[in-house]
RNA sequence: GGGCGCGUAGCUCAGCGGGAGAGCGCUCGCCUCACACGCGAGAAGUCGCUGGUUCGAACCCAGCCGCGCCCA
């Protein structure tokens, strides 16, 4: 017997090990079946499990347990990524406290510790993942620093510089001062920030008290400045074009030169080109060969290239001397507050600076090419779609990606230099070494490029590194490209893109056909979760309380296309209370010896009640499919959350109760065995998303079963089922049921009193009906009797419009007839109105020509149903007024 | 500045061209033989504003107001 409430942490530990056990997690690439993939997006090795990987993974989970449900041949491949700077960070802040450095240390032993914290810690997440119910192929787990998939990275690297898509260039790069290394444009934020203006006067030279006012955020950038710009048009400047400014502190000449770049509406419309330490400054640079002039260091400390008495002193200490100095000089004309926006790491959270350095990039113009192109075609589909439109944009506007990490956790970058500098880029040492060799005709030293290649260029590869690539196996014919790539859209750009340019450039064919782009969990108040909000929802406390499958459940009825996800606790609660609900009912069944049935075919039913619920599975079924095809989770989500408690437990539960109770061994057998498939149709719809109880249930509820529920098969029941006439009847009783009580309640008839029922004026169907369900009428509306009224209304009774009946509760002692009058007056006003507006609209010349014949036909039965509920409610109203 | 999205019941949100819905919360009544993590009944909304298209608009279009996100 099942207990009283479900019990999660008694049940899931088990469940999972028995799951993991029996190999049902598996691909199975031997099998006839069809396959179905889905690449885990991987998690960091540092990371813990939140909301958002709760969310991503559980909606993955779904898909692939659905999908193994329908008889597909799945593999859902896991792994995790190094996570360059993220772990080298947190290593480092290990080391910290033992007073060490990775520079004390040296890059071997460093690397060493990184790997000694990997097998320490690397499988909280994965720990984690399993305690969310996930059910990834963990027999092919893999690394992005594994042998395989790092021989696939300097293929991919070898490869693209050969083919001149990966290539050294000295550019401005995004340099974080504090972590030391260069950084993608997308790892950087842009946060909004109030800064200040600075006006400076820059003195034209040989002429007398002239000059020329530029504005700068960033004073001490001026000691690199090596032009200042003004606009071709702009007529205030017109005679100074040419001319040469003596730049303040540092005595450089530097000229004055015509650039669209320069805004006239903007600060004073002359300003000051920095080409080592600006974006925007460099372009200009390149365009009319200026001097690119670095003065800062990797710390962002001033440089050998700043006057001595600057030399040394940071960012900041040197705008408060370049200014203090300005204005000892008279040069400051004003300051201002300025609204502006700052570059930050967004992993060491301080200000970027740009900085003119050696880097590798990768063309991603070119390699973007393609990758629209499969976008554009319908290759690849956007769910929602609307995301195809972020993609574009960036895709189309694409910079070059800087790849190279000044860090050593990760891939190192396979080049080697030769004593000239001649690099040399090669699948090995030896290669290089050999590649060398012929280029000097001796043999010389060689050195390695230090730098590491970004996280996501490994990433990039991951749909087809994960399954053998480069080599030709199996398992890459088998399942790339893959069919959905679950994941959220803060990394379209990231990751998604990405994976898309490699796929197609390396494979040939895209990595995915569909992407499915979910939103991201806020809190309830719509607040991003971050641990300086101190708003974080931890996943893990939320399973401790209400159990897996209460917030999987949660999560799934939450995702809703386009829409971020605002959680609140009490919707976990609540679903937690569906999961207690499934539980009862099926300890009702069993507790009724409702057993599952070899053989059952719900076509046989004879009783109403039964083929009227198993139509309804049927058309849940069908919402369910039709949902999941949609990736519409919420969907899917509610179609089986109001079937199981709105349908099967308020209702066919309550109506099978006289009949398991009674004597007829016919119907009870077939009753049981009915509500037995009916539970069993639910527990194979419900398992995706509530994999733990469903299985708990599925073992618990008959014991001769051959398998477990994850690894059975479930197809949707046959359309055919649905029997129009059993619905039509029971639709009948429960709106007859729902009517009484709502009456008794108004009436304040006490609930435990049983009060007679008649039925006047009622067609054959309606009689017929009230006589085979008589015994659940009495019994849901508690009635001491239910049967046609032959002769005269009682005095004193309540009316109800029951289609072409009026239903009589005598009601003598209760009823206030003033007050019942009232009512009745009621519900006939709102009726007057609800027919003048059918009226008004079916007097309307250009709805009888224009509408579609159905909607017609429809709102003139509507016109008809509320007058005949009028004409009776009337009678109704007479008879209580001839009291 | 450019782009995307969102304003529907107290809260969180479905619905996106022909009858205003759900969950939570609230009110009333019930320990009714699966379930008080429950049962039954109920109250509650000029569907942001203004105009347009249409026989018909919460739904389509335009403008406005408010909010959020992304990119410069």
């Amino acid at each position: 017997m099942l207990d009283k409430t479900y019990r999660p942490a008694e049940v899931e530990e088990k469940i999972y090990a028995l799951w993991e056990r029996s190999g049902a997690f598996a691909a199975d690439s031997a099998s006839g079946a069809a396959p179905y993939c889905i690449m885990m997006p991987p998690p960091n090795v540092t990371g813990s499990l939140h909301m958002g990987h709760a969310l991503t993974f559980t909606l993955q989970d779904i898909l692939v347990r659905y999908h193994r449900l329908r008889g597909l041949d799945v593999l859902w491949q896991p792994g995790c990524d190094h996570a360059g700077i993220a772990t080298q960070m947190v290593v480092e802040r290990r080391l910290e406290e033992q007073d060490l450095t990775r520079h004390s240390l040296g890059r071997e032993k460093f690397i060493e510790r990184v790997w000694q914290w990997k097998a320490e810690s690397g499988d909280t997440i994965t720990r984690q993942l399993r305690r969310l119910g996930a059910s990834p192929d963990w027999s092919r787990e893999r690394f992005t620093m594994d042998e395989g998939l790092s021989a696939a990275v300097r293929k991919v690297f070898v490869d693209l510089f050969r083919q001149g898509l990966i290539y050294k260039d000295k550019r401005l790069v995004n340099w974080d001062p504090k972590l030391h290394t260069a950084i993608s444009d997308l790892e950087v934020e842009q946060r909004e920030v109030t800064g200040k203006m600075w006006y400076f006067k820059y003195p034209v030279e040989g002429r007398e008290r002239q000059y020329l006012t530029v504005a700068t955020t960033r004073p001490e950038t001026m000691l690199g400045d090596t032009a200042v710009a003004v606009h071709p048009d702009d007529g205030r400047y017109k005679g100074l074009v040419g001319e040469t400014c003596v730049l303040p502190i540092v005595d450089r000449p530097i000229p004055v030169i015509a650039d669209d770049y320069a805004d006239p509406e903007k600060g004073t419309g002359a300003v000051k080109i920095t080409p080592g330490h600006d974006f925007n400054d460099f372009e200009v640079g390149r365009r009319h060969g200026l001097e690119m002039i670095n003065v800062l260091d990797g710390d962002a400390r001033l440089n050998d290239n700043a006057p001595e008495r600057y030399r040394g002193l940071g960012r900041y200490e040197a705008r408060e001397k370049v200014v203090a100095e300005m204005e000892s000089l008279g040069l400051v004309e004003r300051v201002e507050e300025n609204l502006m926006t700052l570059p930050y790491g967004d992993r060491s959270g301080v200000v970027i600076e740009p900085w003119l350095m050696d880097q590798w990039f990768v063309d991603a113009k070119t390699l973007a090419q393609p990758a629209i192109e499969a976008v554009e075609k319908g290759d690849i589909r956007f769910v929602p779609e609307a995301w195809a439109k972020t993609y574009f944009e960036w895709m189309r506007n694409i910079q070059p990606w800087c790849i190279s990490r000044q860090i050593w956790w990760g891939h190192q970058i396979p080049a080697w230099y030769g004593p000239d500098g001649e690099v040399f880029v090669e699948f090995t040492e030896a290669d290089a070494h050999a590649a060398a060799e012929k280029h000097y005709g001796r043999t010389v030293e060689l050195r390695r490029d230090e730098d590491v290649l970004d996280t996501w260029f490994s990433s990039a590869l991951w749909p087809f590194s994960t399954l053998g690539w480069p080599g030709e196996t199996p398992e890459l014919a088998r399942y790339y490209p893959t069919d959905v790539l679950v994941t959220g859209f803060d990394i379209i750009f990231f990751w998604v893109a990405r994976m898309i340019m490699m796929g197609l450039h390396l494979l040939g064919r895209v990595p995915f056909r569909t992407v499915y782009i979910h939103a991201l969990v806020r809190d309830v108040q719509g607040q991003k979760m971050s641990k300086s909000k101190g708003n974080i929802i931890d996943p893990l406390v939320l399973i401790d309380s209400y159990g897996t499958d209460a917030l999987r459940f949660t999560l799934a009825a939450l995702a809703v296309q386009g829409r971020d996800i605002r959680l609140a606790e009490s919707r976990v609660e609540g679903y937690r209370n569906f999961a207690t609900k499934l539980w009862n009912a099926a300890r009702f069944c069993q507790m009724n010896g409702c057993r599952p049935e070899a053989g059952f075919d719900p076509a046989s039913c004879r009783q109403t009640v039964n083929r009227w619920i198993v139509g309804h599975v049927v058309k849940t079924a069908g919402r369910m499919v039709r949902a999941m095809e949609a990736y519409k989770f919420n969907e899917a989500a509610g179609a089986l959350y109001h079937f199981t408690w709105g349908t099967f437990c308020d209702w066919y539960l309550e109506f099978t109760k006289p009949v398991l109770q009674g004597g007829d061994e016919a119907a009870k057998a077939e009753t049981q065995a009915t509500a037995a498939w009916v539970l069993d149709q639910l527990l194979h719809m419900l398992h995706p998303f509530m994999p733990y109880i469903t299985e708990e249930l599925w073992r618990q509820t008959d014991a001769g079963r051959a398998g477990m529920l994850m690894s059975s098969s479930w197809s949707a029941p046959d359309a055919a089922l649905v029997d129009t006439g059993a619905e039509a009847e029971m639709d009948w009783v429960v709106r007859l049921i729902s009517e009484v009580r709502s009456v008794r309640s108004e009436m304040r008839v006490p609930p435990g009193a049983k009060i007679p029922l008649l039925l006047k004026d009622a067609g054959d169907a309606a009689r017929a009906r009230l006589a085979a369900h008589g015994d659940l009428i009495r019994g849901l509306a508690r009635l001491s009797a239910a049967g046609p009224a032959d002769g005269d209304v009682p005095r004193g009774a309540v009316q109800i419009v029951l289609d072409e009946a009026t239903v009589i509760l005598p009601l003598a002692d209760v009823i206030d007839v003033a007050k019942e009058k009232t009512r009745l007056e009621r519900e006939m006003a709102r009726l007057d109105g609800e027919i003048a507006k059918f009226d008004r609209k079916l007097a309307n010349d250009g709805f009888l020509r224009k509408a579609p014949a159905e909607v017609i036909a429809e709102q003139r039965q509507r016109r008809a149903d509320a007058a005949q509920a009028r004409a009776r409610l009337d009678q109704a109203h007479q008879r209580l007024a001839a009291l």
